[in-house]
DNA sequence: GATGAATGAGGCTTCATTCAT
DNA sequence: GATGAATGAAGCCTCATTCAT
């Protein structure tokens, strides 16, 4: 069998098994349940991954990319840098509708699964997310630079706390029924707005 | 009968149950396990509790009760209301030690387990946190009133900032190494700042 | 403690035991359930019995017995040895009330707890049926030798009829709703008529 | 796949699971006894049995049927309907082997066991007894049409007396020691015997 | 390559019994 | 004498993994 298929039946292995720690938890993905919904043999499973841990690092990797990728697309058409990018990027990375949904389920399940076994995959994490916050404080720098973004606030100010509000609207996110959802995560896009320098900075006090 | 205090024997089972669970995962608190860290047979268990389910459930409560403990416990002894309580609130509050970083995986755990199993776990923690909020926002308001929080910003703004900064403060600092999370929590005291009122609102123009 | 105290203890556990075992089954007559259902504590029962093969072996006991006591007190009110003993007899033994019901129940588990673990008990049990065999027969013959019975039937014949019919009777009203129970036995009173000896055994011809 | 046929190796199961319930009783057939016996893992059992519970259920049903089984055998040479189907049917199902032995006490357990879960299987075992008792019912009346069995008794009276004799007989027989069970059994022929129309009912008296 | 039967360790729970109080 | 907490074996069941077919 061709390497190409061999790697798309690797990657709908994981989707389903990432479908399953969503919507059941991580205990509830055996191989029997996985291989019931994949609708193949239990054996099948050992020709593609040498034990379920890979099977479970995979659905992890699986659904935390869908996130940065779908985070990658929103501003993938946008043809300037500016702030105009968050806006997009933000309601792309929340959990707001069924599909980001699941994969923030299973983001979380493998951040505990890292911060438990510790080892190389904490790591991994905790690089993963400092080499994004080194994108991110630049992308502060130059949007300050091009007079997007006041140019009085510590951009790793601005940085920590976007990490954290994301990572928090995120997981309070999961917590609202989907509906409401929406209207949970805009107040976000008033803070954003408040990171734009003030158009006339004259004469009067700007209270913030 | 053997003396024996019924409840702070669960308790403890509760306790040590809730360490397993911070250090080792969910999947590793076992019945056996269990026993073997509380020095006891595995029958001594089922004195207490009548099921599994139902020591998780109490090594849950414990872990996030001691957590909101810890935090009433912070202002607890300030005489007045200000919004000088949000900073030693916020600092118990957080896993910036052992004790509470436990609590917090565990809280974590909490909560996942609810979101997976549904039912009235989650409505009961989605009540929680909803009664928690209106607490927080009359907070708010009170201090507006009394010109210690300015009046410019929505009180429900601060407040789901509050809630959503805090919840992704917590889990992005377990995956921080334990020295470096207090400097990486003390921008959050710098925001708290940001809610004081401007002193002279005078001539100078007060950018943010 | 008095012995009259230490022995009606002995036989209120045992009498509750037996319940239990009618109703739940024996696999049912647990220390736990029966201490409850006592209403005492689980240690009481080692004071009154060694082990829990003693209790049930009382309660096997007490319930073979009543059904005996229930047996012989129909007819202990009757003067004279007649056929008629028959028939009261034949009502008291068999499950035709809800108490009857009950220790038939144990009875059975009696039986195949004998059969099954053999020793003692089973070759006690064959006892005291031989035994019962014995008297039957000789109860037969009297009433032969007064006329009672018909001659022409060989006495063992009837007891072996007796034995199996009452034995079968037995077991088979078990499944037989309560209210039809009466009905159902009444064949055999039929039967017993049968044994009477023909009153005219003059020219006709009697078919039997 | 592994050549496995699996019915048979359900049936494989469920007769050895009868033969340790009738050996040692059904509280002696445990899922580690039963897969030694069978000389297989215990976990191979999880494949042909849902539950322990199935695994009796279908040791009971497998005993049941095989003396079923066995009755109709003992009469499928026989070509014409006639009173001598009786003596082999009853020969062929009373416990007058080591086979049929085990059978019989397996077939009380599930009688008792029925009679103690009540439900769906004590309805069922009902059922099939009434059937059967219809079937009886109906041989009868047809035997004495053909003049096979007087006419003076009660068919529903020989029915009733025939389930319990042989329910009662098969219950004695296992008590009594298996050499001396042919012998304690045939009363039952005598009886049957005496169904047969009298041959000569001319002038002689025939007591019985 | 695909299948699923087989394995046996280990999960939770229940049990009769013991014994300090 | 009475209590019920403690014990640990053994109950049933599920699991990831292996391997003959």
């Amino acid at each position: 069998m061709r390497k190409v298929d061999h790697d798309s039946r690797r990657e709908e292995v994981a989707s389903v098994a990432s479908r399953l720690i969503a919507e059941k938890g991580l205990e509830a993905l055996t191989t029997r349940a996985l291989a019931k919904e994949l609708g193949c043999s239990i054996g099948v499973l050992s020709h593609y991954f040498n034990s379920k841990e890979e099977i479970v690092m995979a659905a992890f990797k699986w659904a935390d990319q869908r996130i940065d990728q779908r985070m990658q697309n929103a501003i993938a058409e946008l043809d300037e840098i500016s702030l105009d990018y968050f806006i997009p990027m933000i309601t792309a990375g929340l959990p707001l509708d069924e599909a980001s949904d699941r994969e923030w389920r299973v983001r979380f399940n493998l951040y505990h699964y890292c911060l438990t076994k510790g080892g190389k995959g904490l790591k991994e994490q905790i690089e993963k997310i400092s080499q994004f916050r080194v994108l991110m404080d630049e992308f502060i720098r130059t949007l300050q630079k091009k007079g997007e973004v006041r140019r009085d606030i510590d951009p790793e100010l601005i940085t920590k706390m976007a990490f954290d509000m994301v990572m928090g609207a995120a997981q309070n996110l999961l917590m609202v029924p989907m509906p409401e959802r929406q209207s949970h995560a805009a107040y976000l896009f008033a803070i954003v707005e408040k990171l734009r320098p003030v158009k006339t900075p004259t004469i009067t006090a700007v209270p913030a």
